[in-house]
DNA sequence: ACATTTGTTAACCATTTGGTTAAACCAAAA
DNA sequence: TTTTGGTTTAACCAAATGGTTAACAAATGT
């Protein structure tokens, strides 16, 4: 079992990597916030590097894990994929920076991400493209823009969440943060729309 | 007449800070890529968050710009709302890192962002959720939920193409990258399925 | 021609930051 | 009790970084 000492390291360094980014986060502010000296970073982690490759590594597979949602065979193929975009949506409200970290440090160093998304999806899982194709359903719409739109209907809110906020609280209206159910539920209605 | 060698440091600022963000960019990088002493830089731009800070703002007043379109009252509301579209569209594909450059910077300092804002869209011009309020189509959608779907159709792709990039490659599907008309039509049709 | 402002540079400075070292601590084994 | 292994710390280091200074060159006005 890692110590406990560790797992704190884990969780601060996510929280601190999430907000700041690799370049913004700083060691120190991390072992402030864990309780321990900096070297002790040093010694369970040798480099900031390593340590946000953890984070990062950690993170992308959670992401990914998501879609294997996608592998119920009781259902239809639109219900798995409705099923699909509830589970991510539900994700994404739970972990709201996940999508803009992912984003700034693939954009930051796309290397990395290959690398790591090669390792990860190693695992032959079907994708929302394999699944319209499979189902004939690309004749309705073209798969890739398709998963491109689900995508975004789901990520897009809370990536903007914050800048919404302001733009709609300037213009008079006001702002319901968590607005899940009516997400799902408009993301459902495209869903059908498109493949039915 | 503003100096060329402003302009030059203006343009590279430009780039490199939308590239590598605020904590990322360097200033001695900016310099280099302008073909200046490091000093100079603070003798036009006292510091590097005022420099940060008329390159953010410029990027800002752009992104807001596009959304006068609105205000063609020659237009039905529908036709008003797609030709947004259209050019959002167009202007998120002549600079693809704008949206990911602003989400990181506001995600990173919301308050430098209310300020911009404020100061930005104190000109009262018509959003999208009030051309729709005024126009009575609030009974088919939520405005807000569709001013968002509408922002996350457009804009995701741009963000994620990156990703997709790699995503769709690994899973044997080509990639086409600059799929504007496509995104354009889908978007399009979105639109009126929404508002008819 | 001369003085004054503007543009530009090399050298320097203070601070921050990731990383290292050697010593101290501390529980469990011998 | 002493030894031993992993754990933790204070002090330190080298490099990078934003920023400054003083001197110098190039326009610009008189």
């Amino acid at each position: 079992m890692r110590s406990s000492t560790e797992n704190r390291i884990l969780e601060v360094a996510k929280e601190v990597f999430m907000e700041q980014g690799l370049y913004g986060a700083r060691m120190q502010d991390i072992a402030n916030k864990a309780g321990i000296n900096k070297a002790l970073l040093h010694y369970y982690f040798r480099s900031k590097e390593r340590l946000f490759d953890v984070v990062f590594g950690g993170a992308l597979t959670k992401y990914f894990k998501n879609m294997e949602v996608l592998n119920n065979n009781s259902k239809s193929v639109i219900d798995r994929i409705i099923h699909f975009s509830e589970c991510f949506i539900d994700f994404l409200a739970e972990y709201p920076q996940m999508s803009l970290f992912l984003l700034k440090e693939m954009s930051a160093n796309e290397a990395l991400f290959l690398d790591k998304v090669k390792s990860i999806k190693s695992q032959e899982q079907q994708g929302v493209i394999q699944l319209i194709t499979d189902a004939g359903l690309d004749s309705k719409v073209d798969p890739v823009l398709f998963l491109m739109q689900l995508h975004s209907l789901c990520a897009y809110p809370f990536l903007a969440a914050p800048v919404f906020k302001v733009i709609i609280e300037k213009s008079g209206q006001k702002w319901s943060d968590p607005l899940h159910d009516k997400l799902k539920s408009s993301v459902k209605k495209f869903i059908t729309q498109q493949l039915t």
